[in-house]
DNA sequence: TCCTAACTGCCAAGAAGTTTGCAATTGACC
DNA sequence: GGTCAATTGCAAACTTCTTGGCAGTTAGGA
């Protein structure tokens, strides 16, 4: 097994390995590039299987009967998704779409079983990569039940902040923001507007202007109800 | 890699090892008994390993800074926890709690490493124990942001639900149930009261009595507003 | 440059859930 | 068998969030 356990982070499943284990997990894929927006799986798909961002980002979501979609993550270059069902018998989860300009690395789970015969060690790697999305998703359980609205949008907002100019930017719209914060825009704005308020963040035309990251961080920090699980010591 | 995938249910960790992995598992581990309400970790314990439940039931739950408890999940006998502090330099991230008389099987994580060298198929049914857990997160999640408490609770009476003369009981207090659905008291009754209402269940002192379990899977799969992940096909 | 679709900001009504409090019931222990 | 703490059931006031609607703003394509 991996001696050094990993980092929370997402988003470094192919970062993390060996030369040889990439260039081996390279060639077991197919890369398709996808436009801004385009489907690249839908909930039920039966693709068993591995996907690899090589290029772009993925907003990862699901839609029910009645057209309501939530956005549970947006992954971006070097993060995997699908890795569910590699080992457990189901369709995908969740719907992915293309943000930007796309490109991903399919491997089939035949393909997949093949290649941990030569590279045994991949099988960690994907252990910590499970281990870190599940993590993440028993944090999210968590802030959805205790956590109001402007906390979980300020959370996000530091997910998606991009660095632009002095401060930072989180691009998309408040209807975007919605999904991915689990409430209706009406509330995603009363959010926005007590951050803003704050003197935290500014809100543009499809963009959230973030004066002073850290300054944000503290402001969630100092409100957290679950003492944060610090890594490593 | 585990040539036929695995079922999306928990609690099989143990099980569907061959005996020779199993006892070697055993012997990896250290058992420790625990009585009723005992505790048996708490978040943030530094105690990377693996939980194995040999007897009795395991009530996952975190508390906030305000006492507000939340029930993620109860663990019965073959199940596992803490597999994330294995592969992750994390502490625990939820409590533990014994119900009834328990008996756990603790692994440390260089226990556990040692033993991946004479067993390393075991990685595969970590692999598969993770993905389920992961599975579960995520529906879980989805099933916050858009079922009423009604419908949650009749998800969660459904896992909880035993044996019992003709039909079924789920023992535990309505508070306890709350904390499982993440809801209030107040609004744990009125979704009992709706269930009842319905004729599906009939409340008890620290229990509810289900008349007919398919009936009541019937009445969760009508009102569902996923597509529901068929395993298998 | 103009037009238009998408987006922000806001209001009002109402739904859903929470908190607080209290009376009646139940079961366990002495 | 009596006592008591835990539990259920319920009501009222309040908070949070959602739905639906509308006016003003923005960006980008015809």
């Amino acid at each position: 097994m991996t001696e050094t356990p990993l980092s929370l982070s997402l988003g470094q499943f192919i970062s993390r390995m060996p030369a040889e284990m990439r260039s081996a997990v390279q060639a077991a894929g197919t890369l398709i590039r996808y436009r801004d927006g385009a489907v690249i799986q839908q909930r039920g798909d039966r693709k068993p299987g591995l996907s690899i961002i090589v290029e772009g980002r993925v907003r990862m979501s699901a839609t029910d009967s009645e057209g309501e979609r939530s956005t549970y993550i947006v992954h971006g270059p070097g993060n995997v998704f699908g890795e569910m069902t590699l080992f457990l018998d189901i369709p995908r989860t969740l719907d992915a779409v293309a943000v930007g300009e796309t490109a991903i690395r399919e491997v089939s789970r035949a393909r997949f079983t093949r290649l941990l015969d030569t590279q045994p060690e991949l099988r960690d790697h994907l252990l910590a990569s499970l281990a870190r999305q599940l993590s993440l998703a028993l944090e999210r359980l968590d802030d959805q039940r205790r956590l109001p609205a402007a906390m979980r949008l300020a959370k996000t907002l530091l997910t998606l902040a991009e660095p632009d100019g002095e401060g930072h930017v989180a691009h998309g719209s408040q209807s975007g923001l919605a999904e991915a914060i689990a409430a209706s825009r009406v509330t995603t704005g009363k959010a926005l507007a007590e951050l803003a308020d704050a003197g935290l963040v500014r809100t543009g035309y499809r963009a959230v202007h973030i004066r002073d990251l850290d300054a944000l961080k503290d402001w969630v920090a100092e409100r957290s109800f679950l003492t944060p699980l610090t890594e490593g010591d």
